[in-house]
DNA sequence: CGTTACATGTAACCGGTTACATGATTTG
DNA sequence: CAAATCATGTAACCGGTTACATGTAACG
């Protein structure tokens, strides 16, 4: 159960209303845990009456309802005993690969197009990590261990892309080969 | 939606009782799709009533109550109906990174012992996919399309454990460095 | 003869998804 | 002024997990 770990986790690098974490997860901590807003609300409801975020109407609210999260002592000290358990490995559900093996059982099912998405997918999500690389994670030296550790996420991101791609063009050139 | 798919695909390679493929999912294709008994025989009695598939007392059962299951022609073409679907991308939940990125923001959170375990943990599963492509994949002519294409789903899985250990050995080393 | 593996199920729960609702603010 | 964006929620559903139940067969 990481969902209100990986909100925690957001909402300590930056105070921020439900809204701007759900705008958030769709970025950097929602490459390796998504939500959306509805999960994002329920959870900040749950930990508020739990004692682990406190809120506030926001600064800019004007008249809406926004309201800014801030996590408060018990939060963190949640965050590092959870930090502390085993976590399970991540489990894979790629329906990709079930159909690629449907395909090597019935002939007439063709998966060149989808791989090819696939690739163009993957090579899009690289070129957009690796702007991200540029900006944020080019300095030579002075890295404070909190960057780096950021830098070594994004990288992760960018490996996975990469490896997941080589291995879909490697993929499709089996499936255009002549059937020998 | 993808259970009822992979359990059609493992059916059609080899028609089998709710417990046998309960058993497959955990090797081959629980790679890359995984199941829990109770919910394969939910599927079963679903896409039997759907008529999808069928069943027979098995051939073993002897007094037990054990059924062979086979897919009928309506569940081969619901394969094939559902292979043409465009595929999500495969949605990443992996708390490990939701932990690093904790640490990186409150610096008594220690990632080194857990990170270890997920070094060996990758180091076990690498060897365990090559000793199967030894055993499977090891000709070098006359292989089938069907072989080949399952010896890339085999490589796929490979790909994914060297990376991720790689990944995971420098994040190490990073962690192990001194606080400079 | 007791333990382990085989074999199939029911029930409750829970996290995540989808659809829908409501109102304020900004922009063209 | 209409449309898009900001902002927060409710409700229903569904796939996946966990706990529990039941009986047979094989093994030492």
């Amino acid at each position: 159960m990481s969902l209100p770990h990986a909100v925690l986790t957001s909402l300590l690098e930056k105070a921020s209303s439900g809204f701007d974490l759900a705008r958030r997860f769709d970025k950097s901590i929602g490459y390796f845990w998504q939500a959306t807003h509805q999960q994002i609300y329920r959870e900040l409801a749950r930990m508020e009456a739990l004692g682990w975020i406190e809120s506030e109407q926001a600064a800019d609210a004007g008249k809406t309802r926004k309201r800014e999260y801030r996590v408060l002592p018990a939060g963190r000290d949640e965050l590092v005993r959870w930090a502390a358990e085993a976590s399970a490995p991540m489990d894979l559900r790629d329906s990709l690969m079930v159909k690629l093996r449907a395909s090597a059982n019935i002939n007439s099912i063709d998966m060149r197009a989808e791989l090819e998405a696939h690739v163009q997918r993957h090579e899009a999500q690289l070129s957009h990590y690796r702007a991200i690389e540029e900006r944020d994670f080019s300095a030579l030296t002075g890295m404070s261990r909190q960057m780096k550790i950021q830098h070594m996420l994004l990288k992760k991101g960018i490996l996975y892309e990469e490896s997941s791609m080589a291995w879909a063009r490697e993929m499709l050139a089996l499936l255009e080969a002549p059937d020998s």
